[in-house]
DNA sequence: AGTTGGGTATGACGCATATCATATGTTGAC
DNA sequence: GTCAACATATGATATGCGTCATACCCAACT
């Protein structure tokens, strides 16, 4: 698959003609990263819009005593960096590579000019911040109150929706995720994570396969308290 | 102050002449709310944008157990689900009085209209997104690792930046901000919260005047881990 | 003056979870 | 095959904070 293909599927640009899609496809370059690798890091100045081609990359804020935060992991088609290239305000988040893959950079510069072309692009923008930011505000509130094995279990769930793919007893994860990046998505320590974990899989409700995690959903939809 | 003046002073719509202004302002109705009156809830569909004319307006979301989280709070000025208005979800969290005060509304359609008459007003609207997006993950971060008295202090700076103004000894809070408001600002209870607090005036730090609070900014930010 | 209600204050206690320590797979490099 | 590096596992202990209980203060109202 080319930019250009990646490009049409994006929300982003529903609206263009193929005529322009290809034109802007163009100004985008491709760039590959690895397992653990900064696309950018928080505080840095926003050169470039990016939009995730391949692979996962997790956003990671660093609390002050050092701690590793999770706040979203970003799949193909996804939009990375928009808010600091928009407003010129330093990246809020580091972007780190979860394993191998690609993403397409834009220059801040040309994102500007094409959001001034394209009032459909605005559009489309105002729509993607209002989803991040609906997720942002349940995420902050799901942190609050609810004990530890609640939240995990609802984070293995998002993954699953995230980054799963159908299998025999349920869905498996795309890519390996340890429980420290569990816990770093809760909020919690590595310890506490795989304790709970582990009784998550005598429970039946989780499983490894060669590193990659089988989530049984239905199971594990009853830890999780409805609203 | 009418309708007209707080509109101009409003970023939203500042790329706009006074005439397109006058125009926008009619269609505005104003309304008053008293404290704990709720302008809408989580949930409600998304008639009305919103923006607060005087007094303070908490946005809240409810946990499943029942618990209050305080997401931000609004005071002049400030825009009001934004998000739900434009793709038509529901409002993300519920709008509660902390005191008397009024508020203006638009109707949704009146500002989807608005939107794709004034493209400048699109891009303000990002603007505002992009703030609010790295505010609620900026929580969320905080919410997570440190210990309750550095949220609380956190917390109180926030408070005396967003509501405050100075007098002798510190900045006092210009509405009554009672101790179960700082807890669902923090994710605490409100026992912990009367503990740490009555510390920080052991420690002259904070004081109460006629319900208000005074918080000496200096003192209190050495309590805050730095970044 | 007495009562009521909302906010603040403080102690006792328990629990969930962090922290510290150590052990056991598991994978890949050489 | 062995070693290194890393993830998972599990126990012992400490502790921050939630929970429950009770008391005090002050303002508003009767």
């Amino acid at each position: 698959m080319d930019k250009l293909q990646l490009l049409k599927n994006t929300t982003l640009f529903s609206s263009l003609s193929p005529q322009e899609l290809s034109v802007i496809s163009a100004q985008f370059t491709e760039e590959e990263f690895e397992k653990d690798q900064y696309i950018f890091t928080e505080g840095d100045p926003p050169d470039c819009l990016y939009i995730v081609k391949e692979g996962t990359i997790k956003m990671v804020k660093h609390s002050p005593s050092g701690r590793e935060m999770i706040m979203a992991i970003m799949t193909a088609g996804d939009m990375i960096g928009e808010v600091a290239v928009f407003d010129g305000g330093p990246y809020p988040a580091t972007a780190q590579g979860m394993g191998k893959g690609s993403i397409m950079k834009l220059p801040r510069k040309e994102f500007i000019s094409l959001l001034n072309r394209y009032p459909s692009v605005a559009f489309q923008i105002i729509g993607d911040l209002g989803k991040k930011l609906r997720s942002a505000l349940s995420v902050a509130r799901e942190l609050r109150g609810e004990l530890v094995e609640g939240r995990i279990a609802m984070v293995l769930l998002k993954l699953a929706k995230k980054i799963g793919t159908p299998v025999e007893g349920g869905v498996m994860l795309t890519i390996p995720v340890t429980r420290q990046d569990v816990a770093d998505m809760v909020g919690s320590t590595i310890e506490t994570t795989i304790r709970v974990i582990s009784r998550f899989k005598k429970e039946g409700m989780v499983s490894d396969s060669k590193g990659k995690m089988i989530i049984d959903v239905k199971k594990l939809g009853n830890k999780v308290k409805e609203m």
